[in-house]
DNA sequence: GTTGGTTTGTGTATATTGTACACAATTATG
DNA sequence: CATAATTGTGTACAATATACACAAACCAAC
């Protein structure tokens, strides 16, 4: 009755940004058969006595080197033909990591790791195009209506890195004034004494995101939506 | 490496309305140990050649006789200590009954099977609570931003179930004429040419959800929101 | 050091949407 | 036939969202 031989997995979609802009996603090449030599999404078996939270950042360091910044359950994929050889649930994560991770494993061992546009993505073992359609969906709601944005930026960031994150995120424009003043109007960002500037034009201020404070307002019953 | 002794198991966090009203959840009494005669999520393991979908709908029609209207996955749940036994990972899922199938199965063996009021309930299996109380808090969450409450409704419906369904879940009065305003504004809800009258007071009109409608106004980008 | 190019920072007027609110119509019951 | 219970409906005001343009601060090139 449970003899059962279901193996189970997680995999663990991971978001960057770069100010190109450009989203990008962390895929890794695939050293064995099925699939040998296509790019996945890195993952692999959850062990006995491990968490699946666990399981997900053990292999991302072991396949990535990356440390993830932001984790979240994304969904668990458990059709009967996932893989060719055997039954595999895998339990799939949603990770987003800050520039700094970004550069440092973007130039570890490119050859088995690399960053990907996710408009410019190479076919992908099993069925990992799906679930990384389905990461990049929940990314892009998510971002309306929780600050899950700032995961992706700097610690201290200028105003437009932020605009430029959801303008290429929702994929429209979005008007400078009014988005400020909404994000302002919240009170969850520090403006700082810092300015920064980069090539030509008026140095930016440098805001930073109180998550403190943050989850104060929410307590208090204020609502993030974008 | 990959001698891997996890069970996957899906449990269904099955919900239902009565216009006393209350929400209900459907429960069933344990027969083995462990947790013998508590109360928990109905569900158990997947079997090899089945996937998670299917486990959720024979799981729940072997052990409640009740068949699903609507069902989605919820969490997936894995912690080291869910089972005294053994390992045991579970895919939870979400579903909504319409009231006829929640009268069939409150008569069904009642000693077996029961329907509980989400703010009266036993004592749960496991960490079958907080299975249930992600299942809520989704629950609430849902209604406000995809039309799923009609799934806990008869397809016909006087005004008057959906507003109070709303209230009761959201925990607050809602505003008759204004609820009615933006929900008729949607242009989702036929209303139908019939009557019905339940005990004193003027004769309600009927409603029913066109999810075709929906899905065609949804492709034109309009968004339901409460 | 002046000019042109580039980016940041800021306020107001209008349109849209949300909210508050009360009374007539229709039935059941006694 | 009087009373209680429920459904159905519109308008005025408040709050929020949207559209929109120009000055400030720097860099680069001459």
């Amino acid at each position: 009755m449970s003899e059962q031989s279901i193996k189970l997995t997680v995999d663990a979609v991971v978001f960057g940004y770069e100010s190109i802009p450009k989203i990008s996603v962390l895929l890794v090449k695939r050293k064995y058969d099925p699939f040998q030599g296509s790019w996945a999404i890195p993952g692999g078996f959850v062990e006995d006595g491990e968490s699946l939270e666990d399981a997900v950042s053990r292999e991302l360091k072991e396949e990535t080197g990356v440390e993830i910044g932001y984790l979240e359950q994304l969904y668990t994929f458990g059709n009967l033909d996932r893989d060719p050889r055997e039954r595999i649930v895998s339990v799939a994560y949603f990770g987003l990591v800050r520039p700094d991770t970004y550069k440092i494993s973007a130039a570890s061992d490119a050859q088995e790791v690399s960053w990907f546009d996710i408009n410019n993505l190479p076919k992908l073992a099993f069925d990992h195009r799906e679930i990384l359609d389905t990461a990049i969906k929940r990314l892009r709601a998510k971002i309306t209506y929780e600050p899950i944005g700032f995961e992706l930026l700097d610690e201290r960031f200028p105003f437009s890195d932020l605009e430029n994150l959801y303008t290429t995120l929702l994929g429209r424009e979005i008007d400078r004034r009014n988005f400020r003043k909404k994000i302002m109007g919240f009170g969850m960002l520090d403006e700082l004494d810092q300015k920064v500037s980069k090539g030509a034009g008026r140095p930016a201020n440098l805001f930073q995101f109180n998550k403190q404070r943050y989850f104060q307002l929410k307590e208090e019953g204020i609502v993030f939506e974008i």
